[in-house]
DNA sequence: ATGAAAGCGCTAACAG
DNA sequence: CTGTTAGCGCTTTCAT
């Protein structure tokens, strides 16, 4: 049946001046063809890949699945289909990693931290006109499409917490130093203590990676000393959870001789035993977010160039990980 | 200075009939002038994207990531780029899935459990001449490239353990119906029961979906009872800590009043308190090896519509969450 | 070793 | 409402 290639395109992507006849034919045919449109193709003359990256260290799994899971929301039905591209020490190299992201063809890109946190990548993806969405970024926040929280807020709040419940010989686990946010985190803990007149124990703070391996191993240093902490503030969930394992293994029961509390609220800290409090850090809506920003930047609908913010709020969620302070004996 | 785009083309491509000389000027230039060739035109004529699904339903997390890093590991330095296509409820709709993958513009996809069990997704795919290769699939075996674990034996293996240990009253928690893997996972329990001439209690068999949440439940109403388990095989780590929380939530100690075993290895098994014996299931090498002989496929290094198949080995961990069955009082 | 022309599969722009 | 022409950016012929 005479059709010409230009008919068959109109019919199939819905476009106007077709007559329903002839649209309700070609897609019969087309289905019964099997006929898929070549993307190559159509990107080509469209210009656009309808591909977004979503760029990562490997830090926790629980948070880059709730990552990706929140961008993965954000792009189910739509056209745009999501590249993962994980990469590692990023601050040693982010021009590797700007023509690892301008190589891939994507349509925009999903900056989680640190890559988030590189002036050099930035201006490097700039430059391509590659749009971008940042997530939790620490530094130039008026630059790009950011989805923040006030991480400083919230390490004072849970560490507000910890000293309302009596503790003041606290362990602090730090997270990746490569990483603003332990720096952030930190500097909210510092608030806190300072609030209450507390001074922080300097032998007391050791550095992790945000990974339980090495949070296990700084917490066991923490707690195998004749005078313990008797709370511990992890940086994120993981390390909390094997600052749990790690008091267990000497023999402390928690929250009974140890309290600890973690950051994130990942999948974890829900399924620890006991319950981990920690502070909500909603990634998987900011991650939502971005890629909701970064879709309304490629469809026109937002300036890419002109920078946008969307700062969410945390939450302190007391379970049953933190306990008041029982003197000792 | 003049070249003409052929020129440049080559010498980008390392391609042959080049001068050294205009080679590196060209390279020196393009770097200047920060060019990225246009991906989408070299698919179109190279007629492949480099583009790489994966394709999963969203069980267990752990599981997720596993499969991704496996899968990303072996991508790394390739050209190939990986999209992630999550899709739930696969066995009610294959067709669904089909046209999603076909309408991605892959060069060839992963297909983990239960994608790689439908075989009406098999025929559609098939019929496009996309390649693909098929993680743990339990039907049809000789099709495609396939990359497989022995899940009744590894079944056998982590149950006849748990008996050996003197236990006879075992909860049983299974995963989700829709996965052949429970049902090759339970075979592989009756048939360690049968060598022990142990019968399987069926109101101790309840069937959970691969979650913590609804593997908590679950184990709750297995130990909820007058005359409670002794240990319980679930199948898989999410659903085993569940059980151990809900043991410990109805205060019973593990594995001192109650063995738990998983199935799979993965993360939280190794995090869990206590550590899990489980059944090392290599989810990460065999993504790596479905990712390893996707990409011989697509390079043309062996025939894609020849069947392949490479069997993994299992592994029982026994770690600290099951012990000998101690007689009550 | 380099250049010219043609075309990958599709769709804007313009006719008719 | 439908068809023709041209071209997206690159790379393959085939010349030179």
């Amino acid at each position: 049946m005479g059709v010409t290639p230009k008919t068959v395109s109109r019919a199939l992507n819905d476009a106007p001046h077709v007559s329903q006849a002839v649209r309700v034919k070609v897609k019969e045919v087309a289905a019964a063809l099997d006929y898929y449109p070549n993307l190559a193709a159509q990107s080509l003359i469209a210009r656009r890949s309808y591909l977004i990256g979503l760029t990562y260290e490997r830090p926790s799994p629980s948070y880059v699945v709730e990552l990706q899971n929140g961008a993965l929301d954000r792009l189910e039905n739509e056209r745009y289909r999501l590249v993962v591209l994980p990469f590692n020490h990023v601050a040693s190299r982010p021009d590797e990693l700007g023509k690892l992201l301008l190589r891939a063809g994507l349509d925009g890109v999903l900056l989680a931290p640190p890559a988030c946190d590189q002036p050099v990548l930035l201006d490097m993806i700039e430059r391509q006109r590659l749009p971008y969405a940042r997530i939790t970024p620490h530094s130039d926040l008026d630059r790009g499409l950011v989805v923040a929280m006030d991480e400083v807020a919230a390490g004072h709040t849970v560490a507000a917490h910890i000293l309302a419940l009596g503790h003041r010989r606290v362990g602090i686990i730090l997270g990746d130093p490569s990483h603003a946010a332990s720096r952030a985190r930190m500097e909210g803990y510092h608030q806190a203590f300072n609030e209450a007149g507390v001074a922080i124990d300097g032998s007391l703070v050791g550095t992790g990676d945000f990974t339980y391996d090495v949070g296990y191993r700084v917490a066991l240093d923490l707690l195998d000393r004749p005078v313990r902490p008797t709370a511990i503030l992890a940086q994120n969930d993981d390390m909390a959870v094997a600052a749990i394992a790690a008091g267990r293994d000497l023999g402390l029961s928690v929250p009974e001789q140890l309290s600890v509390a973690g950051f994130d609220n990942s999948e974890v800290s829900r399924t620890a035993w006991p319950q981990l409090t920690t502070v909500d850090q909603p990634v998987r809506e900011m991650a939502w977010d971005a890629a909701n920003r970064l879709i309304a930047a490629l469809e026109g609908e937002i300036d890419p160039a002109v920078s946008f913010k969307h700062e969410h709020e945390h939450k302190l969620l007391v379970r049953a990980s933190t306990a008041p302070l029982c003197p000792p004996g």
